[in-house]
RNA sequence: GGGUGCUUAGCUCAACGGUAGAGCGUCGCCCUUACAAGGCGAAGGUUGGGGGUUCGACACCCUCAGCACCCACCA
């Protein structure tokens, strides 16, 4: 073996291997076990979250997979609408084309010829991060099965009267011409006015002052409004005042909704761009006015001088107007909410126009209580108040979008404006009694991207068919998703999922945080800080490095910050630190609850120091046992008559085993991702490499010991580790592979060419028994090492120094301990002898347990280092028997707390204040140095 | 305006109401034949402030401050 771990040597090899052996599909007649992966967007690159996301997912399948689920991680990826038209529109402008002018037929495909050409970037990504999805089953929200879910689902709610049809104000994206949904829309500050405009009132030669940050729209006004007690304005409502710059009249009207509070307490209504001002509208039957087009431009219904101009220009003419007829009072800075659409941070227009609804009262009823009733359970359980306030709250949900890249909406219209909806042109014909002659035109409109990921926990398994799948991992087990998409996603999928298949689409989800950079920054190319996974995995140089964060910038101006801040982070570059790392390192972030997740490199360095180890403890274990025969025949695991003797080391370090199994099962059975991880990493590296390993070397360099009791250290070595990779696979899935083949090989069990650690069982807990005798006797042992490595430490004595030990005192347990170990601590300890011996003259002195160690010091140090340690050693004890006596002074904590507590305290006291007693007997004896005549106690 | 999460060692994070720990970094001693990507030892904390509940609070309650996010129609 290689002297140090290296990643990318074998990673790759065994994604071949798994992939290639059909290791991924679901197997046996177990429990089924399945997770859909949220599918990414085809136009994505894999980024922090994903790779976090996908390590959790891979880790819960690859244990159910282990421990005998019939386990399927159901993957695909997602069509995404509206980001994928705007990465192939603008790659066609790149290539010189103008899409706005192409056939619809034109741009499609273009679209799936770029889906094919680089829409699986994202899952070749996957596969580097070890993600063992059944790659077979694959789908992507377009296919034929997924469209005819698609189809199914939307005639069925439109046949209910759930999907209809309406005008109604929705948020338009002006730059993507379409509507969007209201959570597609994101409302930040921004700097802003606040115009004041005067409406002179008719048959008066006042003006009313109206406070608004959207001067141009008052060209669509419908009516002011006052507050109806405001003393102000009331002798004016139901007057009429005349928009400025328009030859109209309109009404002043009184509405609650205004506050007297607010600007001047005088409110511009404009129904057909303001939803407030829609519903002011609806409430006194006010005409809406629109005057803007798709795009945003000023049409017709705007005074002549105006039509054709921008929103921007527009306003900049209607203020331009304004002054030069005096009706502009003032002008404030201001601050407030502007809506703007995600995908394009283009500022959104609410527009009147015909649209496609779901009506989400009646789905969404059901999906509340599948939650109350824990029939789909959050973890943690916090999210639930976000879920309920969401649905309880919830609107009709948008879903047509003027947008070509999609399932098309399957209605069509006669010339009359009658509206089919059908199967296909051909069946609604027939159906409706449509001669051939009538003229239909098919609704050129998409449906929103998440109208087919709500489907897709069920459409992926075949859905509307009643297939095997479905009927086996329907539910599925548990959704691991982030809290961003709970109402985009995980809502509606329990809507539609309990529509359509009357059950719930998974009984778990856990949901995670975000991750970001080390900082507590969002990682965004603007700011220059992202990580991407791969070159955590492979690494990448500095330059690389640098040209990646600094090209195609949205502000190029940024570069020359970005630059020195990533040439300061990283001035080596990104060391390839491997996905196992990498993926160790998500999974001790995911602790429960955390809403952000800080990524910091030096823990990901730290794992890979950690995968280092295990490499080097293997390659140490496999030298030990190597042609001294250290296997079992065939790797069986042992009976119970095999058993190591109670007592010894071997006992010892199975019983740890078997505790790290257990605190690693239900950790991982409570989603305590990162409780596992630092188990797992505990037991490999503070028990098994820093102390068995230890002790395995002496017992097997001990001439005393004989050949079957080396047999049996050396088999507890290979069994020990072999059980822990199997453990360990879940979380660092290529190394585990690798050290386990070998490990199998020494065991006399060489694995058949196509098996794989993947497909082995889980360790059980039966087989790793506890041994109380030999877990207390290790401990003492630790403590012991402990003690006297500090006494040599801080006297400075070297490390390599043979120097010989006195004891004396000690429980009969203890000095049997003693007496079994001795090996082990003259080994361990750099003895030259250890032997029971009253007290002697200059030495260091530490107490463990009842025994008083003692290392003589005469001629190698200065008495003053030893008093100084014992002094600090004092004051620790000193300090934790003042806390024990303040303890048991207080009356109440003897009554009240629990007699077993109030024992152990008392117990601890005593041995607190013997020790002190010793230590300090011990001081004093030093300070009277030299002179060796002193009394025993 | 409502709601949620967070504040613990220099940094990033843990800690069933019972003696506050880990990784990285720092300091000292060691190239001890698996690993210097290592070993051994050490330093470093009034757990954001204030109150309360409790025998006992990092944890539970109240309150203040700061950070972050979500929802909501204030022009």
């Amino acid at each position: 073996m290689e002297k140090h771990y290296q990643p990318e040597h074998l990673e790759r090899r065994w994604y071949a291997h798994w992939e290639q052996q059909g290791c991924f599909a679901p197997a046996g007649k177990g429990k089924p076990y399945c997770i859909m992966l949220p599918p990414p967007n085809v136009t994505g690159q894999l980024h922090m979250g994903h790779a976090f996301q996908n390590t959790l997912m891979d880790l819960l399948i690859r244990r159910q997979r282990m421990d005998g689920g019939r386990a399927l991680w159901q993957g695909g990826v997602d069509h995404a609408g509206i980001a994928t038209q705007l990465v192939v529109e603008h790659q066609l402008r790149a290539q010189g084309q103008e899409p706005r002018t192409m056939e619809r037929e034109e741009l499609l495909r273009a679209a799936w010829d770029w889906r094919t050409a680089s829409g699986d970037a994202i899952t070749r990504q996957m596969r580097r991060l070890g993600a063992s999805l059944d790659w077979s089953r694959e789908r992507f929200t377009l296919d034929e099965g997924m469209s005819s879910a698609v189809l199914e689902v939307f005639l069925a709610l439109h046949r209910e009267g759930l999907i209809y049809r309406g005008q109604r104000l929705v948020n338009w994206d002006p730059s993507l011409c379409t509507a969007v949904s209201d959570l597609e829309v994101s409302a930040r500050e921004e700097d802003g006015r606040l115009w004041h405009l005067r409406y002179p009132v008719v048959g008066t030669s006042t003006t009313l002052v109206v406070a608004t940050t959207r001067p141009e729209t008052l060209l669509g006004d419908t009516a002011l409004a006052v507050h109806p007690e405001d003393e102000r304005y009331r002798r004016w409502i139901g007057g009429r005042a005349r928009v400025p710059l328009c030859d109209r009249e309109i009404p002043i009207i009184a509405d609650d909704f205004v506050d007297p509070q607010f600007g001047s307490g005088c409110v511009k209504v404009t129904p057909a761009h303001d939803f407030n001002d829609y519903e002011v509208g609806l409430r006194h039957k006010l005409p809406c006015l629109n005057i803007f087009t798709p795009e945003a431009r000023l049409n017709e219904q705007a005074p002549p001088a105006f039509r054709g101009l921008q929103r921007g220009r527009a306003r900049e003419a209607v203020l331009q107007a304004l002054r030069a007829q005096g009706l502009l009072e003032k002008v404030e800075p201001h601050r407030f909410k502007v809506p703007r659409c995600e995908r394009t941070r283009e500022i959104v227009e609410p527009l009147l126009t015909r649209q496609w609804f779901v009506r989400t009262g009646p789905l969404a009823e059901p999906a509340i209580r599948a939650v109350e009733q824990g029939r789909v359970r959050f973890i943690p359980e916090s999210w639930n108040a976000t879920y309920f306030e969401w649905l309880r709250n919830i609107q009709d949900w948008c879903i047509s979008r003027q947008l070509w890249w999609g399932h098309r909406i399957p209605a069509w219209y006669t010339r009359d404006g009658d509206v089919h909806v059908g199967r296909s042109e051909e069946e609604l014909r027939q159906r409706a009694g449509l001669s051939p002659e009538t003229e239909l035109r098919r609704d050129p409109d998409v449906l929103d991207t998440w109208f087919s990921s709500a489907l897709w926990p069920f459409s992926t398994l075949g859905w509307p068919q009643q297939t095997g799948e479905l009927r086996s991992f329907y539910p599925t087990s548990v959704l691991v998703t982030g809290f961003d998409i709970i109402f985009f996603w995980v809502a509606r999928m329990i809507m539609l999922g309990l529509k359509f298949t009357g059950e719930v689409p998974f009984r778990e989800v856990y949901i995670h945080g975000l991750v970001l950079d080390s900082t507590g920054q969002k990682m965004s190319k603007s700011k220059g800080n992202v990580l991407d996974p791969l070159d955590l995995v492979d690494g990448v140089q500095l330059e690389p490095l640098v040209k990646k964060r600094t090209q195609a910038l949205l502000r190029p101006g940024d570069a020359p910050r970005i630059e020195s801040s990533t040439r300061r982070e990283f001035p080596e570059g990104i060391p390839a630190y491997g996905a196992d790392a990498l993926r160790l390192t998500f999974t001790s972030l995911a602790s429960l609850g955390r809403r952000e997740l800080r990524f910091e490199v030096g823990r990901i360095k730290g794992n890979r120091h950690f995968c280092n180890k295990l490499w080097n403890a293997t390659r140490y274990v496999l030298g030990a046992v190597s042609g001294q025969g250290g296997g079992n025949p065939g790797g069986k695991p042992r009976n119970a008559a095999e058993a190591p003797p109670p007592g010894t080391n071997e006992a010892w370090i199975l019983a740890r085993l078997g505790r790290a199994l257990g605190a690693i099962n239900s950790a991982l059975d409570e989603y305590r991702f990162d409780q596992a991880a630092r188990v797992l990493r505990h037991f490999a590296w503070e028990e098994y490499c820093d102390w068995y390993l230890e002790l395995a070397k002496i017992s097997l360099g001990d001439a005393r010991r004989g050949a079957a009791e080396k047999a049996a250290v050396r088999r507890t070595l290979l069994e020990v580790l072999e059980a822990f990779l199997r453990l360990a696979h879940p979380f660092i899935p290529f190394l585990s592979e690798e050290l386990w083949r070998r490990v199998q090989e020494a065991r006399g069990a060489k694995p058949e060419p196509g098996a794989s650690l993947m497909l082995q069982p889980w360790p059980r807990a039966e087989q790793f028994p506890r041994a109380p005798g030999a877990e207390a006797e290790i401990q003492w042992l630790q403590d012991f090492l402990g003690a006297l490595r500090q006494m040599r430490s801080e006297n400075r004595l070297a490390p390599g120094r043979l120097l010989p030990l006195y004891w004396s005192g000690g429980t009969a347990r203890e000095r049997t301990w003693l007496h079994h170990q001795e090996h082990a601590i003259l080994a361990l300890g750099r003895l030259r002898g250890l032997e029971e011996s009253p007290r002697r003259g200059d030495a260091a002195t530490a107490l463990v347990g009842d025994m008083l160690l003692q290392l003589p010091l005469e001629g190698l140090v200065d008495p003053n280092d030893e008093l100084r340690r014992l002094r600090r050693e004092l004051e620790k004890l000193d300090k934790r028997l003042r806390s024990s006596e303040q303890r048991l002074a207080n009356q109440d904590f003897l009554e009240r707390a629990p007699p077993e507590l109030v024992q152990r305290e008392q117990q601890r006291h005593v041995e607190l204040s013997q020790a002190m007693d010793k230590l300090q007997y011990e001081q004093l004896r030093l300070q009277d140095q030299p002179g060796d005549a002193k009394p025993s106690s």
